[in-house]
Order: structure tokens, then C-alpha cells, then sequence
DNA sequence: AACCATTGCAACCGCAACATC
DNA sequence: AGATGTTGCGGTTGCAATGGT
């Protein structure tokens, strides 16, 4: 698997947009390499957790929601990127029969897949062939009553349709995450982070 | 080659739930 | 019990890449 990387800019050729006042300047807009290998290291060595502190103490001008963000849906080693499969699909198909919306829930069937990816998948693709497929009401594939409509009542909260599925790939690197490997302090160079 | 439309995805926003004091 | 800070989630937007004319 060759992990792409977002288009990502330089700390110097971007932003500025960012006012110039006293005041602690926050960064918006994409994350240049810079701020990933800050963020990476900063996490190896220290793990993750309590995001406002983590972004302050690694120096990065960026948002504890933003750090969190950017580790969970694109840097943490587990993150799967590629195609969704067909198998993929039809799980996510499945379990958003089952739940609606619920995207981190349906996620965490599907390993090494973020919430943000599947939401994506769905709205771009899966919504589109559905759309295509067959607009008439009252078809075999039912949308759930409570799909579009977060926190409403889950009639099988609580009921896992299936254990997690490991499609491809294995659930151990899953479950391991990068924090968990040792104590020791390491460091990721560009080479490693994106040679794969 | 240039322009425009569409697509796909990363990132932001707002809100609610939760934790801590 | 209320205030404040943090986290997690879903919806939405912005924009680069791609395709079509």
C-alpha cells in the first residue's frame, strides 16, 4: 500500500491568511509535512490524549480538535487508505441499514477505516448508485427512519450486528496503536512514515 | 491549450455529551 | 448544582484533481 499525501505546502508558502495579532495564532487549512512529523513524533514519544495541551506542547499552531483530526482520520499507522472494497461496501451498506448515520459507530467494524473516510464513501459514492438505482420509495434497500437524523433512537443500540471483520489486512495492527509499541522514545522520518 | 463542470477528499464548524473542579 | 474545559460526532464546505468540450 503506498500511502498518498494530501497536496501539502511548505509552513512558509502558506497561510498568513492567519491574523497577524498577539494573539496565539491559530493555523487552518491543510496540514504541510512539517506539522505531520511534529504531530507523529510528538505522539510516539508521548501518546496521545488531552489534544488543546498535546497541541500547545508540540508547538503546533493548530487546534486540539484539529490535531486530533488530522492523527485519527489520516496519520495514526493503522489508518487504512485505498479504495473501499466491494466487501467493504456492502458492510457499510449493511450496518447503515442498520444504524443510519451513525459514522464512527459503523467505523469500528470496519478496521483501520475512519468515520470520516466511510462518510465520505457514502455520500460520494454509495448515495449516488442508490440514487441511480432506484428513487421510487419502498424498495428492498431501506434507509432507516433514523438515518440523517444523528441520536436518534437506535432500536439495536447495543446489538452488534457482527464481531469486527478483519477484510483484509490484520486486526492486531488495529488494535496496536502506535503508542502502545514502547516507551522509548523514537522518531519517524519522512522516509519510513511514507515508504510503505 | 484553455476553459468549465464534476468529483473526491481533507478539514472545519457547531453541537452535545462527558469530565473535572 | 453550575461553570468551564475537553472530546467525539455528524454535517458541511473548500479546493485540488480529473474529465469533458
Amino acid at each position: 500500500m503506498s500511502l498518498s499525501f494530501p497536496p501539502s505546502t511548505s509552513l512558509s508558502d502558506m497561510d498568513n491568511k492567519s491574523c497577524n495579532t498577539q494573539e496565539v495564532e491559530v493555523r487552518k487549512g491543510p496540514w504541510t509535512m512539517e506539522e505531520d512529523l511534529i504531530l507523529i513524533n510528538f505522539i510516539a514519544n508521548n501518546g496521545e490524549g488531552v489534544w488543546n495541551s498535546l497541541a500547545r506542547s508540540a508547538g503546533l499552531k493548530r487546534t486540539g480538535k484539529s490535531c486530533r483530526l488530522r492523527w485519527l482520520n489520516y496519520l495514526r499507522p493503522d489508518v487504512r487508505r485505498g479504495n473501499i472494497t466491494p466487501e467493504e461496501q456492502l458492510l457499510i451498506m449493511e450496518l447503515h441499514a442498520r444504524w443510519g448515520n451513525r459514522w464512527s459507530k459503523i467505523a469500528r467494524h470496519l478496521p483501520g477505516r475512519t468515520d470520516n473516510e466511510i462518510k465520505n464513501h457514502w455520500r460520494t459514492r454509495i448515495q449516488k448508485q442508490i440514487k441511480q438505482s432506484e428513487p421510487p420509495p419502498n424498495q428492498n434497500f431501506t434507509v432507516p427512519e433514523n438515518a440523517g437524523t444523528s441520536h436518534t433512537c437506535d432500536i439495536n443500540e447495543g446489538v452488534e450486528p457482527c464481531s469486527p471483520v478483519y477484510i483484509t489486512g490484520n486486526p492486531e495492527a488495529f488494535a496496536t496503536p502506535l503508542s502502545n509499541e514502547s516507551n522509548d522514545s523514537c522518531f519517524w522520518s519522512m522516509e519510513e512514515l511514507w515508504s510503505t
